[in-house]
DNA sequence: AAATGATTTATATGTATCCATAATACAAAA
DNA sequence: TTTTGTATTATGGATACATATAAATCATTT
């Protein structure tokens, strides 16, 4: 019944019979419903959605098929997909739609790796048995990891994983690499920044710059981090520079996974207010200035999710 | 017989009975023995081979057994293995130690889309069937092409190849990054120059500045190129810029794979006048000089490896 | 004591088959 | 003509077993 999963039945998760495809459609779509794109009544089309997530329509419409039984949307014969009720705000996708077990292992695996429960390198079978799942799983698992670049083969046998940023050392190292990254993004001649996108990373920015800390996620804060650094450079129109990018974000949150990333007041501050800084220099086409601030926010330690200094220190 | 590849007949490759980290092992061995690091008739120690190579004494014992075999090697009973006859200097590696099918289908898929006979997204099967192989090796290769970042795997089905460096967009964007990542790392205040490194860079530099065009092969010149870049880079100490390099020299690589990259005189000698004058700059502590040569040297068109301006204007 | 050689263990690959399902083509309706 | 629904094709994931071979262990020699 699953092509990419076990079966349902191995580990208690209901997928309800989705594939991992499938899943994936579906918690790409969920959003999209929820941020309104259809109207209650409106049509939806498969052939659209397939179109924009480069699929065919087939997993699109069964994902359809699979939101109509739970009432989500509609099918009316020769007249496709309706909305009929959009999902309530607080709803908990991982419940509707749980996570496929490659991306549940992902996270094991990443947060074992951030905790040192499990060293640099082990075998497929380590692996197997530490998580008590199944070799394919692994296999998919750790093949996803290593297009990441947090894995790679060993010869002969094994496997080795990234290193973490879990020392002085990395870490400043990957600072380095960032400043310059996005110190000569800002300054390529190819730069251009997109003024809609920039205004959404200007909202949510202030958005964090004045929300209590309490209610700032630890994990919001770091995506919103993450989406600024990496829309900034997407604006240099250079492929080599947004795919660095992307790296050390994946890198970095993997860390992330380590629980010991605290928010600090002053840091989430400083962090959001040197944010919109930069935003503003790249609206006033003040790129030098845009650049010494962005060097600056990454010349000094971690800004806002900080790493605690005694697990640094070494 | 043989773990990773398909038996030696099907392909008509002599393996020599090899599997594929045996034969990974070998062609690394060999340029070492060539290299002198052992005397005729001096011992070869497969412990501390395997441990250089991050691996167990089974393979190396078993390429040291197929030296023997060949008579490069000799194995005295208890008394291991010791140095016969190191191979001749212009002895052809390939022809000794066939490359593994899976470096072979790399080739050949790099090739086939830098020469455009295989567009940019492909099934496994359509791979398999192209080049007569088998699934695993495809799988391994694509596995491989994807790690390095030059295939990803699509949603649904078959994969999609990175853009070659093929046209006139993709090229400026590495050069732009380059120059970015290699002027960031020459700045660096980690960055530290090995002296000996240097020298032997010089050395290659001016030897590829004053030898007759016509003995310099594509593929050194390419690979003297990646060594120099890679070099200067490393001397930054940081791991995520020397990444970067790594991975533009293999992206690099798969252009070379065009046939269309001609060496032209003028740009060969200017590249090593340019790589001389940067490692003189840098011997001199002059980090200001060698990041703005650097700099000019990346900012140009091409140099020496041209790619010819009929196949770029697209 | 250290290195070598042989043996055992365990890891992962090769191969083949099966089949879910993604892609595609086609028919029907709007 | 475009969109929707259905049928067909075929890709590639799952699985299992056999096997090669890398790793680990142990015995032997120097």
């Amino acid at each position: 019944m699953n092509t990419k999963g076990a079966t349902p039945e191995q580990d208690g998760l209901d997928t309800g019979g989705l594939s991992s495809l499938q899943i994936e459609v579906a918690r790409k779509l969920m959003p999209i419903i929820s941020t309104g794109r259809w109207a209650v009544g409106e049509k939806i089309s498969d052939a659209a959605l397939a179109r924009e997530f480069g699929i065919s329509r087939t997993p699109v419409r069964q994902v359809l098929q699979f939101l109509a039984e739970r009432g989500t949307v509609a099918q009316t014969d020769n007249r496709g997909f309706t909305l009929v009720r959009p999902p309530a705000a607080g709803e908990n996708v991982d419940e509707f739609v749980p996570p496929s077990e490659v991306d549940t292992l992902y996270r094991q695996i990443m947060h074992a790796r951030a905790n040192g429960l499990i060293g640099s390198e082990a075998s497929e079978t380590e692996i197997l048995e530490h998580f008590g799942t199944s070799r394919g799983i692994v296999r998919r698992t750790l093949m996803r990891l290593s297009a990441e670049g947090l894995a790679e083969r060993r010869d002969g046998h094994g496997w080795r994983f990234a290193e973490c940023l879990d020392n002085r050392q990395a870490v400043n190292e990957s600072y380095a690499f960032r400043a310059i990254i996005e110190c000569g993004a800002v300054m390529e001649d190819t730069f251009r920044a997109d003024p809609e996108a920039l205004e959404a990373l200007e909202r949510e920015q202030t958005a964090l710059l004045n929300a209590p800390l309490v209610s700032i996620e630890g994990s919001a804060w770091f995506e919103a981090n993450a989406r600024f650094h990496e829309t900034v450079v997407s604006w240099s129109n250079n492929r080599f520079l947004i795919q660095s990018i992307r790296r050390q974000n994946s890198l970095r949150r993997m860390t992330e996974y380590a629980e010991f990333a605290e928010l600090s007041e002053a840091g989430v501050r400083k962090a959001a207010r040197d944010h919109l800084a930069i935003l503003e220099a790249i609206n006033a086409d003040d790129r030098k200035l845009a650049s010494a601030i962005l060097f600056r926010h990454l010349s000094r330690s971690p800004a806002g999710a900080a790493v605690t200094p005694s697990r640094i220190e070494d």
